[in-house]
DNA sequence: ATGCCGAAGTTACTTCGA
């Protein structure tokens, strides 16, 4: 038996947010943490500090966009940036993507391209990065190492993952093509950990700043952990610590916590 | 109370996020 912690959450800039994540790794006692949005490039990362509150960090990050990086008190290897032929937008292949494998697991940290709008190019990178997300999962969806791909996917599953459908009218994160190419994804062998409900029924990971939306609950669920058979077997539970929304300082997305026994 | 947007690069404004 092996108990293990695994959890997700876009923290919005590892510099702002180091202080909270300290407290939030000190109590919820992770032992591997998927980051999104470090907002910062690999040569700040502050892996002293992490180092002192217990955990290796493999990152990738190149400026003040995206970047993600993987956190592990239970060892670290095989570390592997990016996707098989990902996609570039530009001419910049994007800190978007970092898999190792941490103890018994092997887990992907993922930043999804947010997509801006249907007409922006950005769109057809976000459905070719999730194309390009398919093809490199399929390998570890169907080995016998439990693996999950976390992160922010930027794409609400079902139109019960968001606050108000109707304030999301053809908009990115709701589209057919989006939740197709999501499809797709688990397709190739993954299943979606559905949080369980806490204070509402929706388990929402991420609110807008603006316009109260964290304390009138108007919320999306669209940071999600993708396991494959072995990974989903070992879930004895999953929630989203919505706690850690609250308050100066806060990301607008909340860490979504699972916890496994291998 | 969970409270009316925030981070970062650059220096008063812009870009980006979902």
């Amino acid at each position: 038996m092996w108990l293990m912690r695994v959890a997700t959450w876009n923290i919005n800039s590892l510099k702002a947010r180091l202080d909270r994540l300290l407290g939030w790794l000190e109590t919820a006692e992770p032992d591997v943490v998927c980051l999104q949005e470090l907002k910062c490039a690999d040569a700040d990362v502050p892996i002293d500090a992490l180092a002192a509150a217990g955990y290796e960090t493999a990152a990738w990050g190149l400026g003040r966009w995206n970047g993600v990086a993987i956190l592990s008190r239970v060892g670290i290897a095989d570390i592997r940036r990016g996707l098989v032929d990902q996609p570039a937008f530009g001419d910049e292949t994007e800190p978007r993507a970092i898999t190792a494998t941490c103890g018994p697991v092997r887990v992907q940290s993922l930043y999804i391209p947010n997509g801006r709008d249907v007409a922006d190019p950005h769109f057809p990178y976000k459905l070719a990065f999730l194309k390009a997300l398919a093809d490199d999962v399929r390998a570890n969806a169907a080995g016998d190492l439990p693996f999950a791909a976390l992160g922010d996917y930027n794409i609400c599953p079902t139109d019960d993952d968001v606050w108000d459908v109707d304030e999301w009218p053809g908009t990115t994160h709701v589209t057919k093509d989006e939740r197709d190419a999501l499809d797709a994804v688990k397709a190739a062998g993954l299943a979606d950990v559905y949080p369980r409900a806490l204070k509402h029924p929706q388990p929402f990971t991420f609110w807008d700043y603006r316009n109260l939306d964290f304390p009138k609950n108007r919320g999306l669920r669209i940071d999600l952990a993708l396991a494959n058979p072995a990974f989903a077997a070992a879930v004895t539970d999953a929630y989203v610590d919505r706690n850690e929304r609250k308050g100066k300082g806060a990301s607008d997305h909340a860490p979504l916590v699972v916890d496994l026994d291998l």
